[in-house]
This record gives structure tokens, sequence and C-alpha cells, in this order.
RNA sequence: GCCCGGAUGGUGUAGCGGCCUAUCAUGGGGGCCUGUCGAGCCCUCGACUCGGGUUCAAAUCCCGAUCCGGGCGCCA
């Protein structure tokens, strides 16, 4: 097989003056100064400087000539000690090798010196992918995703993978997309939530899911998307308390996580990490309610939200919601059946997550599903698994990009998405 | 969906009735230059979203459409 790499740019350093290496990856820039070009050559992990003196042959010049901005190319070449040198160390070549010309002139800079809107750039996402302070931002989300897949398996749940196209329409609350399913119609599944509920069915316990959902809700914001990725758990034999205490540890490893694998990356974002301390705060509806002087059962506005957000300025749960502001499955309490098992996590800028203690009890689920408006005949297939010996159960949904644009101080969730789906947008 | 703002070379912008044969930067093409690192210098290329209207005159004002941004709403 023909080799095209050995080297990444950050594994050749000073003391392999002389050595013979092959980097491969993307011109970056190009400095003529005509009897030496500066060729700065960009992979995964950097810049590395190439340099053609005239010394090196016409040839080689000449293909140097050749080059534009982001074309690829593989270059055989000796590394040189060189004080003047950006790394105090550069590539001589002895060989370039142009694998694919890029056309001219780009759709965007890469390098950084001419802003580009976020629509132009989404447009030409796989260039502005290349700009490394974007790409940083995935490289960080990989380390959260696998954060948090490490921190739920140690707390011993299993990684679920449940259905995408789902059949149920009736279940009030948010719209869907409607697909056509052979001669059937289907829907693109909002949550995992009925799914994830029928698991604790099965004495797995603790489950979780991280998969997309989506939601035809014809938002336009800039924290809002149309395909969204859930962080989902369920956990059985389990309150609203036992699953909020795991949720604030997650978010707090999260933090920690990152800072301690992505420094480069903070440092390219020019993000600075609060890492938020357990436990995080608790108020109840009422009490937010109060701070945010409304009315008791009335939703908080985004406004409202980002009232309670600055009177508490850090990560925050709201407990205890009015039965009727939540989903039917939520378990009203016992005490006062006004108010439920429920809470929301809040950063100060916005909502994170939501759960809350489960109804297990399937007379007093179809109650609810009937006092929502909904037709329990719709559900029964989820019903029927509470008849069967179902524990009582308790579980959030987090959502992954509110996770990393908040921790990122991101100003757009479209940031946070590789190709973000939006109410305008389905391509790239 | 509502309110507000916007659309000018590939990209980001200035201009907001006549000084526009449209500014600046970056970029593209060509040239000079052996230590650049936002290289420098010279030449050159390239744009007023679309359709109507007002006016002697429209990038500029008005109407409509399309697209975009912000805020809000919607968001089991």
């Amino acid at each position: 097989m023909m080799v095209w790499r050995t080297h990444y740019s950050n594994e050749i350093s000073l003391d392999m003056d002389g050595e013979s290496v092959r980097v491969a990856g993307w011109v970056h820039e190009i400095r003529d100064l005509g009897g030496i070009v500066f060729i700065v050559l960009r992979d995964r992990e950097g810049l590395l400087q190439i340099t053609i003196p005239k010394a090196l042959g016409e040839e080689l010049l000449k293909r140097a000539r050749e080059l534009s901005r982001e074309t690829v190319i593989s270059v055989l070449g000796k590394v040189k000690r060189e004080q003047k040198a950006p790394n105090g160390f550069e590539i001589l070549p002895e060989e370039i090798e142009i694998l694919n010309k890029a056309a001219t002139p780009l759709p965007l800079d890469t390098t950084d010196r001419i802003p580009a809107e976020l629509d132009t750039r989404l447009d030409a996402r796989y260039l502005d992918l290349r700009r490394p302070r974007i790409q940083a931002i995935f490289r960080v989300r990989h380390h959260v995703m696998q954060s948090v897949r490490r921190f739920l398996s140690s707390e011993g749940f299993f990684e679920i993978t449940t259905p995408k196209i789902v059949a149920t329409a009736t279940e009030g609350g948010t719209a869907l997309f409607p697909i056509s399913y052979f001669e059937r119609e289907a829907f693109l599944n909002q949550s995992p939530q009925l799914y994830k509920q029928m698991m604790m069915a099965t004495g797995l316990d603790r489950v979780f899911e991280i998969g997309p959902i989506f939601r035809a809700e014809e938002h336009d914001t800039t924290r809002h998307l149309n395909e969204v990725t859930s962080i989902d758990i369920e956990c059985a034999f389990a309150t609203d308390e036992d699953v909020m205490d795991i949720l604030e540890r997650l978010i707090q490893r999260v933090y920690l996580d990152v800072q301690e694998n992505c420094e480069k990356e903070l440092n390219l974002l020019k993000v600075s990490l609060n890492i938020p301390e357990v436990p995080f705060e608790r108020i109840t509806y009422d009490e937010a309610v109060e701070i945010a002087g409304i009315g008791w059962g009335e939703d908080l506005s985004t406004q409202d939200e980002k009232k309670i957000g600055e009177h508490i300025g850090e990560h925050y749960f709201i407990t205890r919601w009015p039965t009727d502001a939540k989903p039917f499955y939520v378990m009203p309490c016992s005490e006062n059946p006004k108010v439920s098992h429920s809470f929301d996590l809040m950063h100060p800028r916005m909502e994170l997550a939501s759960g809350a203690q489960r109804i297990h009890l399937p007379d007093l689920l179809t109650e609810r599903i009937e006092a929502n408006g909904l037709n329990p005949e719709s559900f029964e297939f989820y019903i029927e698994a509470f008849r069967y010996g179902m524990p009582p159960h308790a579980g959030w949904g987090l959502g992954a990009e509110r996770l990393i644009m908040t921790l990122l101080g991101l100003d757009n969730i479209r940031e946070a998405v590789l190709f973000p789906r939006d109410r305008k947008r389905v391509t790239p």
C-alpha cells in the first residue's frame, strides 16, 4: 500500500533533525519569496512549515508554485532544525506529491483572517470544519460524549438503542415529522421516553441511550434544532432525587474531563472552564415563580429563565413542577398531586435537561393519559409493559448540543452540530 | 407564526438620491524578490438578490417576492 503519511505534524520535533518523514495534509498558506518558497501544511494536529529554497532544485520550486490553498499534498522530506522556522524546525522536501488540487477561489477563508457568516460557513461546512478553531469544537464534543459514556457505564448503566421510527402520533405536545412506512404512516421519534421506560420492565435496571430525536416545531432561535442528540437515562428503583444526583455528577464529570483532555482546544476557543460544584442549587417551581414574578401554573418564558439564571448564576435545578405542566408519565406528589416529582436542569443561559420520577402503576398511568386528552389505546403497547411487574423508576433527557453549547459558550447551537437541521436547512 | 433589522466582487465590508466608470481588506490571475511566519511591492480580475414603481437621475426612496440575521412565540 502506498504510504502517504508517516507522521502527523505534532509527531515531529526538533530532535528529529535529519530524519526522513512523510507528511500529508492541506496547503494552509503559501509564501513565495522568489528564491525560497514556504508552504504551511495543515493536518489534523496542527501546522508544519515546508521550506523549499532554490538549492533544492528548480523542479521542486516549480512544483511548489503549482500549489493553491487547500490543495491536498503528501510531502517526503527531511526534518531540519532551523531557528528561523516557526517551531524551530522545518521540512526540506525531496518530493511533493499533489493528491488533489483545490479549485479557486475558495468559498471561504480557512486561515481565520476574513470572517464568514454562519450561513456561508454551513453551506461550505466541509471547508469550515478545516478551520482549527471549528474543528476544536468537535474534538471537544468527542470528549464530552466519551465522558458521558464512561461515567454512565461506571454508574452501572447499559447503553441501549431504541427505534427512531415510531407509530404513535398521539403523544401530544411537540409536533412530529410524519414519514411514509411502506403502506402506513409512521413518525420520527421525538424522544426515546416510552421505550426506555419499557426497558425498566426488563430487569436491566439502568439504561442510557445517546441518539437523535426529531421535533417538527417551527422554532427559529439560536438554541433550537429540529434534529438533536439526546442523552437519556432511565433508572429502576430510583426517585427523582436519585437521578438528579446522577445528572449533576455527570455534568461535573464532563467539565472535568474536558478540562483534562482538551487543553489545546479550550485555548483555541479561548474558553476557561468553571467546574460546576455539586450539589447544584435546587429551587422549587414555587420559588422560581416568585423570582420571575409570574403567576403559579404559568410556564416560564425565555425571559423568566434568563432572569432566574442571572439570579442564581450557575447550574441549578427547578423541581416540583405543576403536574399539569409536565407530560402524563410524571409522578404526582402523593402529599400534593398538583405538583410532581419532576425537575429541569438549568444552565443560566437555558434549560439543559428535564426529568422525573415516573408513574409505574398502570391504572394511574392510564388515568393521566386520559387527563391529558390522549387516547390510552394508542399507548397500549406501552401501558402493557406496566401490567406485569414494573418497578418504580426515574430518568431524564439531556440535550447534548446544549451541553456543548453552554460548556464552550457558543452563541448558536448550530455551532455544536456538524450539519444542523433547522426550519430552513436540510442540506448539506 | 409575530416583531425588528438586513441582502454590494469568492469572502468580509464602505457607500444610503447626482460626487459610483462603487470603497477598503482578503482572495483569484500575472510579475519582482532567498528566511517568510497576517511577508512585502507592482499590474490585473471580480459585486449593487429578483420584479415592479417614483425621479431628469436609484446601490441609495416606495411596493412586492425571495433569502438571511436577531428577538419573541412554539418547544409531552
